[in-house]
RNA sequence: CGGGACGUGGCGCAGUUUGGUAGCGCGCAUCGUUCGGGACGAUGAGGUCGCCGGUUCAAAUCCGGCCGUCCCGACCA
C-alpha cells in the first residue's frame, strides 16, 4: 500500500475528553473513529490489526476442532423469553419491535441460539462439538467508556461446546483454557487465568483471561508464590484470627451520642476497634431486604453477595427504607434480636465474642454480643472483599491486587439452556440427556485495545509484529526520481515475498514521516534516502526498542525474512 | 439513575462574566523557498456558534426546554 493513496488520518492532537491510552492513541493514529457513545467505526489501518486478531483466534479455535458458523444478529424475542433471558437481562438487552408489533431482540450473545441449532442433535454419536462464530454483539451499557474497552456494540468470537456430560464439557473446556492461553500469548498479552464470577451466563464455573493494566475495570487478586488468582468478585484469602475479649453474660447497651461510623466508634470512649464491631448492611435484592453483617473493618463484595443470592437487581437501602426496617439510621443498625428478616452473615464473624454493634436505636450501641448466641443468622457466606497482603488461601504466600481487562471469559454453562431449549441427545442406553454446554468468548476490539495498552510509548503505538496493521514501512526519505525508484524496487521485492508493506512516498518532510510511522506503531521502518541509497544501503529501525542498523540493499530480503520468521 | 464538566470550520481551543458584523493554533488549497526528526513566507477556501423557543433594536454571549459527548459513582459476560 501507498502512504500517498492509504486512507491513514493522523492527528497532532489528543481527542478531547478521552481517557485511555489506547482511545487516545488509536484516534490519533487513524484506526478508530466514535460515530457516538460507545459506537466506533474501524478504519483501514484499525481493520487491519482486527483482522490480525481474528485470525489468530480462528486459526486456534479450530486447531481445537472448532468448525464457524455465522448466526444472525435480530432474534425473536420469544427465544429469549424461553430462556427467562427476556427478564433476567434487563435494560442491557436491546429490545425492538417489527412492524407487526412482534418483540425482537438485538443479540447480545449468542446461548440461545446455537442451542436452537443444537437441538437437531440427536445422538451422542454427534458429540462432542465444538461451534463458534465471529458476530456483532449489541449492549445496551449504561456507561460505555475508554474508547473501544467498553462499547455497546462490537465483534465477538464466541464458541460453544456440547458434550453428553460433564466429563466431556471439561475437556472442551481444557481445551478452549490452552486455546486462549495460545491466542493471548500470539497477540504479545500476558494473561493470568482468573477465577470468575459468572453473573448473568448462570453455569457453574468460570474463568477470566485477564491483563494486567491500569485502564482495566476490573481486580485481580493473585498469590505471590503459587498460581492462585482470582477476581475480586470471586477471591478468598487468609487472615490472621483476632483474639475476642472475655464474654459477656448477655448483650450490653450503651449510649453512643454522634457515633455514626465505624472509625467513630473505635475512637469512641468504651467503644471497640473495627475488628471487633459488627457492621450491618441493608440491601434490596429483588425488593426484598436482606441484612448482611461483616467485620467491622471488612468491605462487602456486593458480587459475592449477588452470586449467593442468585438476583437480578441488589442495591443497599436507602435511608427511609432502612428507618422503616429497623427503626433507628445507618450507624446504629445491628441485627440483635431482630427476626423476620433474611441474615447473611460473613464466615469471618463465625465464632466471634464480646462483639460491639448497633443497637437499632439511633445513639445507642451493644457490646458484648456473641455472634453465635445473639443473631438469628441463617446463612454463612465468604462475602468480604480481599485486600492486597493478605494471604493467599492455598498457600503461605501473600496476594497482590491489582487492576486489568478482562480480555477472555471461558464458561461451564450445563445444561441450562439444553434443557430451555430442549437440546436432548439419546446416550448409549437410549435414554435422552441433555447436552452439556459451555460458552467461550473474545471480543475482538477489547483485545486490540488491550494490546494497544501494553504496547506504547510516548511516540505512540509499538504494534507486536503478529498484530501490527502493516509489518514493515519504507520511508522515502526525499523525493529523488532515483529514490523513488528505489524505494518502489525494494517495496516489490518485499510485496513477493509476503510481507505487509506501507511505502510513505508522500510528499511531506522526514520528521513528519518518521512521526506519523512511529505513531502508528509498524514494528520495522526501513529509510531510503540519498545518504543511504549511495552507499548502497537502508537504515532498518525497530520500533520496539529504537534499534538502528545499515543493511545492504541486496541483502534486504533475507534480512527480513528471518525478522519476520514467525509470521510467515 | 446520582454528581460534575463540556458542545464555537476537519482536529485542539479562546471568545460567554459585562449582548454590538466570529477569532487563534494545527490541518486543507495554490505559489515560492526549504526538506535525514512535526520548516518558512505569501495568498486563499472553509463556521446553521448542538437544537428549539423566549427576551432584546441587536444573542455564540441572557432566560427556558431539549439533544449530544466526556469524567466520577451506581450498573455491567
Amino acid at each position: 500500500m501507498r502512504w500517498s493513496r492509504a486512507f491513514i488520518p493522523t492527528l497532532r492532537d489528543d481527542p478531547a475528553g478521552a481517557e485511555a491510552v489506547s482511545h487516545r492513541l488509536l484516534v490519533r493514529g487513524g484506526f478508530i473513529r466514535q460515530l457516538m457513545s460507545g459506537s466506533y467505526s474501524m478504519l483501514p489501518a484499525g481493520l487491519r490489526v482486527r483482522n490480525k486478531v481474528r485470525r489468530i483466534i480462528a486459526e486456534e479455535i479450530d486447531a481445537i476442532g472448532g468448525q464457524e458458523f455465522l448466526l444472525p444478529v435480530l432474534h425473536p424475542g420469544e427465544v429469549w423469553q424461553r430462556s427467562g433471558r427476556w427478564d433476567l437481562m434487563g435494560e442491557e438487552l436491546f429490545r425492538l419491535q417489527d412492524r407487526r408489533g412482534v418483540d425482537h431482540v438485538l443479540g447480545m450473545t449468542h446461548e440461545e441460539i446455537f442451542t436452537l441449532i443444537a437441538t437437531e442433535l440427536k445422538s451422542y454419536k454427534q458429540l462432542p462439538q465444538l461451534w463458534y462464530h465471529f458476530q456483532t454483539k449489541l449492549r445496551d451499557e449504561p456507561r460505555p467508556k475508554s474508547g473501544l474497552l467498553r462499547v455497546r456494540e462490537f465483534v465477538m468470537k464466541d464458541s460453544y461446546s456440547f458434550d453428553l456430560d460433564a466429563a466431556g464439557q471439561a475437556k472442551q473446556f481444557e481445551a478452549h483454557y490452552g486455546a486462549y492461553s495460545r491466542i493471548f500469548s500470539r497477540m504479545g498479552l500476558e494473561t493470568v487465568a482468573v477465577e470468575a464470577s459468572s453473573g448473568a451466563m448462570g453455569g457453574t464455573d468460570s474463568v477470566e483471561f485477564m491483563v494486567a493494566s491500569p485502564a482495566g475495570e476490573d481486580l485481580v487478586a493473585r498469590c505471590s508464590r503459587c498460581d492462585y488468582a482470582a477476581n475480586v468478585e470471586r477471591a478468598r484469602s487468609r487472615i490472621p484470627d483476632v483474639i475476642d475479649g472475655d464474654p459477656y453474660d448477655a448483650p450490653q447497651r450503651f449510649a453512643t451520642p454522634g457515633v455514626r461510623t465505624i472509625e467513630a466508634l473505635g475512637r469512641f470512649d468504651g467503644g471497640a476497634p473495627a475488628e471487633n464491631q459488627i457492621k450491618t448492611l441493608v440491601y434490596l435484592a429483588d425488593g426484598d431486604p436482606v441484612l448482611v453483617l461483616l467485620r467491622g473493618d471488612h468491605p462487602l463484595q456486593e458480587q459475592k453477595l449477588t452470586d449467593h443470592l442468585k438476583v437480578r437487581a441488589l442495591r443497599p437501602a436507602n435511608d427511609d427504607e432502612i428507618y422503616a426496617l429497623l427503626g433507628a439510621h445507618a450507624g446504629s443498625l445491628g441485627a440483635v434480636g431482630v427476626t423476620g428478616l433474611r441474615i447473611i452473615a460473613d464466615v469471618a464473624l463465625q465464632g466471634r465474642t464480646a462483639m460491639t454493634t448497633g443497637a437499632n436505636e439511633d445513639d445507642f450501641h451493644l457490646r458484648g454480643v456473641n455472634v453465635g448466641r445473639d443473631i438469628g443468622i441463617e446463612e454463612w457466606v465468604d462475602l468480604r472483599e480481599v485486600k492486597a497482603g493478605e494471604g493467599c488461601p492455598n498457600c503461605d504466600g501473600e496476594l497482590e491486587v491489582y487492576k486489568a481487562i478482562e480480555v477472555g471469559h471461558i464458561f461451564k454453562l450445563g445444561t441450562e439452556y439444553s434443557e430451555a431449549f430442549g437440546a436432548y441427545v439419546l446416550d448409549e442406553s437410549g435414554r435422552a440427556r441433555p447436552i452439556v454446554m459451555g460458552s467461550y468468548g473474545i471480543g475482538l476490539g477489547r483485545a486490540v485495545a488491550a494490546i494497544a495498552e501494553v504496547f506504547h510509548d510516548d511516540k505512540g503505538l509499538r504494534w507486536p509484529v503478529a498484530v501490527a496493521p502493516w509489518q514493515v514501512v519504507i520511508t522515502l526519505v526525499k523525493s529523488d526520481p532515483e529514490v523513488i525508484a528505489a524505494g518502489e524496487r525494494l517495496y516489490a521485492e518485499l510485496v513477493v515475498l509476503g510481507v505487509e508493506v506501507l511505502l510513505d512516498d508522500r510528499d511531506e518532510r522526514p520528521g513528519v514521516k518518521f512521526n506519523d510511522a512511529e505513531l502508528i506503531g509498524i514494528p520495522y521502518r526501513m529509510t531510503l534516502g540519498p545518504r543511504s541509497l549511495a552507499e548502497g544501503n537502508v537504515e532498518l529501525v525497530t520500533r520496539a526498542d529504537g534499534a538502528t542498523s545499515e543493511i545492504a540493499l541486496e541483502d534486504v530480503v533475507k534480512h527480513v525474512r528471518g525478522l519476520l520468521d514467525s509470521v510467515f
